[in-house]
DNA sequence: GATGAATGAGTCTTCATTCAT
DNA sequence: GATGAATGAAGACTCATTCAT
């Protein structure tokens, strides 16, 4: 059976020139993710997208799979950040909504990167599943708990914590399905605002 | 990039035995990819396990990807089977309690092999993307939007269409995000329950 | 790169059998480890000298370990067999002439493959099983030091045990060493007598 | 086959900081042999564990072999020195006696560095095969054949050009071959008793 | 003098697929 | 129908070495 590969950074970039080599790397592995998919997507190929020898990006990364768990990170924090630039708005504004504004927010930044969301969702989801990826759903979770407390005279659900978790995955689930299924509403943001609804009503006893 | 392989199956199996290794071979199929997961599954392995030649899975189907869309194709069918199986329950219910039905088949099913679902959902959703799986889907959904029709006047939504299609995905998504997930609550009817809380609240203006 | 011309349009039907393969393999790994040294030689080189596919090598050796493992392997259990074909000379001969009989087997066993034993011993004599080592080494041991019990009223050092270990090691040593800096003295047999010169006084009283 | 590469230092040490940066390679190169065997060792390995930049190790030493080269010659060059600072001792002492000064002293030259010489002796000892390697082995075999002639009328061999060849090499051999099989004795001394004893019976008539 | 990021030819190894028996 | 030895293109990864700063 495979043995985990090392993942973590192998050296530290510490001159300017190494930190844009490190962007450009994954710049180039996004791309050929998208393109190729993420097992089509070859380090060889990626190292030439980049502009740099292989030898470069195995100085910076130091198995493939380090590489795509990058890529992966990064998908996550960013969607974590939708979370995270939102919690004034999920403290302040009535939990409708505020779950507007997270489900636009999560199907922007999807929609930004569509078809490396759409490979990495069919083809990869299972990679990088780390710490990073349980720190980002346990910390979003957390934030849309802590909003159904507040609101909880409205919430319907009783048992809050499976209702916070369900409702973000769900969330998730669907618009990462929408990149393969639903490119023109969740670029429109049609799907966004049904997808509102839908989560709205399961949450609230007055929806 | 790779060419489509041929997926046609080379012969059509007249005899008994060929009907049952063509039954072993898929059997051994699932068991490595639950296992192994659907990159880490080799068709030299999966003839050992199946306890044939190498040799003979080539008979039977020509190439890797023949032999992984005859499995994801039998995932779908018994999804399909599911609506199939219940459009009677689909015509004479309400809505909310035929919703209920056809989760909760949809959660039995997969629960039913959880391993693979979820390996295939990981690894490889994008797999088998033919014929056979837009078929399914439609027919799906078509049941389900002639269903809406019928009780169009307790229905929400405007876009019927897009209504059930919704619905439909959604179910589907988070059901298969529940074999990583959500295994206890996919195999206990937990979650079926929720999510059907969830799609009737979301279909019905009364629910 | 040079494939090797095909003779017939198709692939040539000689079946080799496996026994076959895997004998053709040890020599090639042999004459391109003389060669080129147990560093330089290339799974791909030895495939290509043994006119096989790097794949069907693989299919016979899991490693280039495994291969070079084998080489080492036949060369010890060349070195024992000296040991073991001569048995009867040991029990029967005067000390003398059995340590003549070992130590010209032994020499003409090196130097059939001279430059073989060089390069392993100035390359790679760390290499193999250990255990099969000790085992081979372990088990001439024995048959020396059970010489050296019979014929005890004549054997000099006190510590038997340590004399047989000490005897066998040196005469290997120095053959291996013959490898390199005495060719011809090795080939002629002028170094395994000047050997069994200093093995037989060293152990004899009366030599 | 690899050209051989450039052995010449790159530039001679004229700064009291140079022969430090000089010293510390060879320090860490010897460490790294031990730890990690001749293969094993990378020259970038070998520069960050002498804490300079793999920039000046090739500032002073123009190849990966110029640096093995440097550390081989000087293994050689401590054994020549035991000889060299023996000088007195093989003109006027008996030949028995002068025998066991050499040996031991090549002993305890070889047990100070103990996994060194094992690593070079079962990886590598046909590296560093120049000058300085023959050179040393001829100043060697001449002493200790000057001392045979002076002691010519004890002494049983004919050839005595062969007989000090095969006794240096002899007695080199298996001190080489201890640091893998005779630890022990070979750091306590035992190994060099017993092979003085070897010896001295090789050489004398009357030992 | 020193640095260390970058290079890329060259290795080992995998695995879908073929075909003579 | 069945077998399984053989194939070989392709991919991940290493490490001695260079050179701009």
């Amino acid at each position: 059976m495979p043995r985990r590969p090392r993942t973590s950074p192998r050296r530290t970039p510490r001159q300017r020139r190494a930190e844009d080599t490190v962007a450009v790397l994954l710049e180039a592995t996004e791309r050929v993710m998208s393109e190729r998919g993420f097992a089509g997507a070859t380090t060889n190929h990626i190292a030439e997208v980049a502009g740099v020898s292989i030898g470069t990006l195995y100085h910076y990364f130091p198995t493939k799979e380090a590489l795509v768990e990058a890529v992966v990170h990064r998908m996550w924090r960013d969607e974590l950040e939708v979370f995270a630039t939102r919690a004034a708005v999920l403290e302040s504004l009535p939990l409708e909504q505020a779950t507007r504004e997270l489900v636009r927010g999560l199907a922007e930044v999807t929609a930004r990167k569509m078809d490396l969301y759409r490979r990495w969702y069919g083809e990869a989801s299972n990679l990088g599943q780390l710490g990073v990826g349980l720190e980002m759903t346990d910390q979003a979770v957390a934030m849309v708990r802590a909003a159904l407390e507040r609101s909880r005279a409205r919430v319907r659900p009783n048992d809050l914590a499976f209702a916070a978790d369900l409702v973000v995955k769900t969330v998730l689930a669907v618009i990462r399905t929408g990149t393969r299924d639903y490119r023109e509403e969740l670029s429109s943001g049609v799907l966004a605002d049904e997808l509102t609804d839908m989560i709205a009503r399961y949450l609230l006893v007055d929806a």
